[in-house]
RNA sequence: GGGAUCUUAGCUCAGCUGGGAGAGCAUCUGCCUUACAAGCAGAGGGUCACAGGUUCGAGCCCUGUAGGUCCCACCA
């Protein structure tokens, strides 16, 4: 057997390892019907993306849910890809360009779509790199991308049926423009975000009646260039003889209307409110229901437009200025007051968005999102944790119609296209585009030049990667997905939107649940951003610390739906970890060596081998319980605490003498076989979460040619759970305990001397006692223990059978403090009395006695029994004591 | 304005359907014991935010209060 080195290093490991399980095609999935399928899609990373944290940990949960599932048996599909993320590459592509002096509108949209290309080429496989160096187990053979050419047919197929449906349309409506990046975004790309502003009250004079006014407030004066209304609420008495009446636009010197609305808060600010249904969305309905002329006053870059008169030209906020420094020469600005609002950003440049009317293509939702809602109350959509829930059906449930159309060009053009003469619309593939226009037999028509969202795509994404539209095995083999991992970032951009879609196309929801995670934060709890330069690297910490102390990190002590904080400690922990994990199976190694190994009959086996081998049983019950409910964290923790506090701290140590045993006798062979099989089960179980270092140990323990991945997950077996032995051991453990402590507190050195004290007349615990005798031997320096047996209990013959070595003895009362000693049985007492009134109250408790599991009624029995007895004995010692 | 969520050890956080308060880090004590000092054996430290309620029993369930975080939302 190989030699291991003395600290674990994962360098160079994990690629040979990553490499070799690649190259044997362990990730690959086929349409394989005598196996039940299980899929995760993975959500696609910004093709030209780096590698954060937040991928990081994304991936990490799904590549632990698959490697659980592969080992179970099941064929896994993990399919992976990338995004084209439309906004973000384009962004990026024109920086890039700027720097060598290019601008984009002089390429055109050929030449810039060639160098985004160019640039997707170039980029596109480092972050499929990056998530490779985390162990991510996805099936790269199937890796797709939004715009290649199955998912681009997609959406072309999904457009063109929507549009024929009639649930996508074109309409002039009010959306979000974003004057940076020159081009629509959605609702949900707008972050509000509290400005401190002004309030500007102003008056217009009623026309007719010289010298009387109306007085409103804004907090965009500019946008009164385009007003064309006044509103009031109808059963506001205030106003009602004036409305019907028109005012006086100063600058444009156009007759508005005084018109009635109920939109009208008749309790805010002066109860009237000027209608501008350009630049403004409630006014746009306003002006919808009293059809009022909109009247656009922006240009694309925000400066006024030939509409704005005068200020034409200006940018928005310079007019503004000078809008209020002339209103007020001229009398009509009646006060400035502070005031904080709600600003709509652009999530992406952060550039205040200004809400425009355009041409835009929108998806009609209220249909549409019916069953994804359904979902959720009929159980066919669940989320872990469930609260998110709420978060998706508020949103789905307040939706309004979604603008799918951007002026961009990396992304799917839409297809539609128009006669160039008449402006005939025709929607379908570019190859069904007639030769002639049926309206007026032109024959020249050009495509429409927007672009689709980019979520229009992902929210395809769980069956265009498996070839729908078209009917493809994959299809119907490993769709619908089981599980999605994701972020709460993006319930409202992505999930609901693959919920909708779904239904739609696949008449089902694409996942079965959808497992939330949070965000990880910096050590002191921010957001990590590129601003702030706060970001850990994953890279850097896999480089540092391997990438299974990266995963252990970002899974432990981390419920899902949580946000968690990252910082090095934490990695560090992890990495000791890995080191534990190493060293002690560098130990088992060792001892090994050459030794042929055989199975013990289970006579052979001692106390501490039948319990370690019952309690790594339970513990693959417990595991498996935890990893099916998704409680990957809860589940980690119990592997970890096995591995470091049971099997290292305890087993390994108890065991420790049979191994150094020169002779090959029985008791070592099964010490050896026991430590071998129970690490080999350890590392099962620990494999989905550290992949790397498992496989290592594995493949030396077992054979090169193995992997742990293709290994079964370890099965709960009713035949290997030794309870009883359990009982012995824990109360072993217990005295060894005491022992240590009663030394500490005596300040005697560990090889001199230390002391049992037995508190039992019950043949049994002697008994058992005497069984688990080498326990106490090897951890607390056997041949000179020191036993005095209790005045109630154990004579000193016993206690010498039972310590056939030990060579002296010492009444008790000379090693401990009396009065201590008396405090402490005192406590012990009071203890004793909460836990028997406890169990008391619950044996005489009828809801317990008739719901309860008879087990656990039994269970409660024998503890009730067993503090009693406790009680007796705590009471005899403390009356033998006064 | 609506909704969600949190408040547990000095710090960061777990705690699954109510049934003996936990981990890591930090602090302190003693150990280089032949797997591991990236380690071992221990210790200290918590009115589980506050106040009520349900229950034999509440960190967990209910009501209210205080404070924090996040999401959604058109108050001009």
């Amino acid at each position: 057997m190989k030699e291991l080195a003395k600290t674990y290093d994962p360098k160079g490991l994990e690629e040979r390892l990553y490499k070799k399980w690649e190259d044997n095609g362990y990730f690959h999935a086929e349409v394989d019907r005598s196996k039940k399928p299980f899929t995760i899609v993975m959500p696609p990373p910004n093709v030209t993306g780096q590698l954060h944290m937040g991928h990081a940990l994304d991936n990490t949960m799904q590549d632990i849910l698959i490697r659980y599932k592969r080992m179970q048996g099941y064929e896994t599909l993990w399919q992976p890809g990338t995004d084209h993320a439309a906004i973000a590459t384009e962004v990026k592509v024109i920086e890039h360009l700027k720097d060598q002096g290019i601008d984009k509108n002089d390429l055109g949209r050929d030449g810039f779509l060639e160098k985004c290309w160019e640039w997707k080429e170039e980029y596109g496989n480092r972050i499929i790199n990056q998530l490779k160096k985390m162990g991510s187990s996805a099936d790269w053979d199937r890796e797709r991308f939004t715009m290649d050419e199955g998912c681009s047919k997609a959406v072309e197929h999904v457009f063109v049926k929507l549009y024929e449906e009639g649930y996508i349309y074109k309409g002039k409506r009010i959306i979000n423009w974003c004057p940076v990046c020159q081009t629509s975004i959605s609702d949900a790309e707008v972050e509000h975000e509290e400005q401190a502003g002004h309030f500007w009250h102003m008056k217009y004079e009623i026309v007719g009646e010289p010298g009387r006014y109306v007085e409103f407030a804004t907090t965009r004066p500019e946008t009164m260039l385009g007003d064309t209304a006044i509103a009031v609420n109808p059963k506001d008495d205030r106003y009602k003889d004036i409305v019907g009446k028109t005012v006086m636009l100063p600058f444009m010197n156009r007759e508005i209307p005084v018109i009635a609305d109920e939109y009208v808060d008749m309790e805010f600010g002066t109860g009237v409110v000027k209608i501008t249904p350009a630049h403004d969305p409630n006014d746009f309905e306003v002006g919808r229901r009293h059809d009022l002329p909109v009247i656009n006053i922006l240009n694309d870059d925000a400066t006024i437009n030939e509409n704005g008169g005068e200020f034409a030209g200006m940018d928005r906020y310079k007019a503004r200025e000078i809008i209020v420094k002339k209103m007020d020469e001229m009398g009509l600005l009646v006060r400035i007051e502070d005031h904080t609002h709600n600003v709509g950003t652009h999530d992406r440049c952060g550039a205040t968005v200004e809400p425009m009317v355009k041409p835009q293509w929108f998806v009609a939702m209220s249909e549409l999102r019916k069953p994804a809602i359904e979902a959720i109350h009929n159980g066919q959509l669940e989320f872990v944790p469930r609260n998110y829930e709420k978060t998706y059906l508020h949103w789905m449930e307040n939706l309004r119609d979604w603008c799918i159309s951007r002026q961009l060009w990396w992304g799917h053009r839409i297809p539609a296209y128009y006669c160039d003469e008449c402006g005939w619309t025709f929607v379908g593939s570019a190859d069904d585009v007639p030769d002639v226009c049926p309206k007026c037999g032109c024959t020249h028509f050009h495509q429409d030049e927007d672009t689709l969202d980019t979520w229009f795509s992902s929210a395809l994404w769980p069956f265009s990667t498996l070839g729908w539209p078209e009917k493809t095995e994959e299809m119907d083999y490993f769709y619908p997905t089981n599980v999605l991992v994701t972020g709460y970032d993006i319930i409202t951009f992505w999930v609901s939107r693959m919920v909708f879609s779904a239904y739609k196309w696949t008449d089902k929801s694409p996942f079965e649940k959808v497992l939330i995670h949070g965000l990880v934060r910096d050590s002191q709890g921010r957001k990590m951003s590129k601003s702030l330069g706060n970001g850990i690297d994953p890279l850097e910490i896999i480089e540092n610390y391997g990438a299974d102390a990266l995963r252990l990190t970002l899974i432990t002590g981390n419920a899902p739906g949580n946000d968690m904080r990252f910082y090095n400690e934490r990695v560090e922990n992890s990495r000791n970890f890995a080191n534990k994990v190493w060293n002690a199976s560098r130990f088992i190694m060792m001892n090994l060596a050459d030794n042929q190994v055989t199975k013990p009959a289970q006579s052979d086996l001692a106390t501490e081998d039948k319990w370690i081998i019952s309690a790594v049983n339970t513990l693959a019950k417990d595991v498996t319980e935890n990893m099916d409910k998704y409680e990957l964290g809860i589940a980690v923790q119990k592997v970890y605490d096995f591995i470091w506090d049971q099997f290292c701290d305890w087993y390994i140590e108890i065991v420790k003498p049979r191994m150094y045993s020169e002779e090959y006798t029985a008791s070592k062979n099964a010490a050896l076989y026991t430590a071998k099989t129970v690490l080999i089960n350890a590392l099962k179980l620990l494999h989905p979460f550290m992949p790397f270092i498992t496989e290592e140990i594995f493949c030396t323990l077992q054979s090169e040619e193995e992997t742990i991945m293709l290994s079964a997950w370890p099965e709960y077996d009713a035949a290997l759970d030794f309870a009883a032995d359990e009982t012995k051991v824990e109360g072993a453990k217990d005295v060894v305990r005491g022992m240590r402590q009663l030394r500490t507190d005596m300040d005697v050195p560990p090889s001199k001397k230390a002391a049992i004290h037995i508190v039992s007349e019950d043949a049994a615990v002697r008994a058992m006692f005497e069984e688990i005798t080498p326990i106490f031997k090897t951890l607390a320096g056997a041949t000179e223990v020191f036993v005095q047996a209790d005045k109630a209990g154990i004579s000193d013959d016993a206690v010498s059978a039972v310590i056939p070595n030990a060579t002296l003895f010492v009444p008790l009362e000379d090693l401990v403090d009396f009065e201590k000693e008396k405090e402490r049985l005192t406590k012990e007492k009071e203890k004793l009395e909460k836990e028997l009134a406890r169990s008391r109250g619950m044996l005489s408790n009828e809801k317990f006695m008739s719901k309860a599991p008879e087990a656990k009624v039994a269970e409660e029995r024998a503890k009730l029994e067993k503090y009693e007895q406790m009680m007796a004995q705590v009471e005899a010692r403390l009356n033998s004591m006064k």
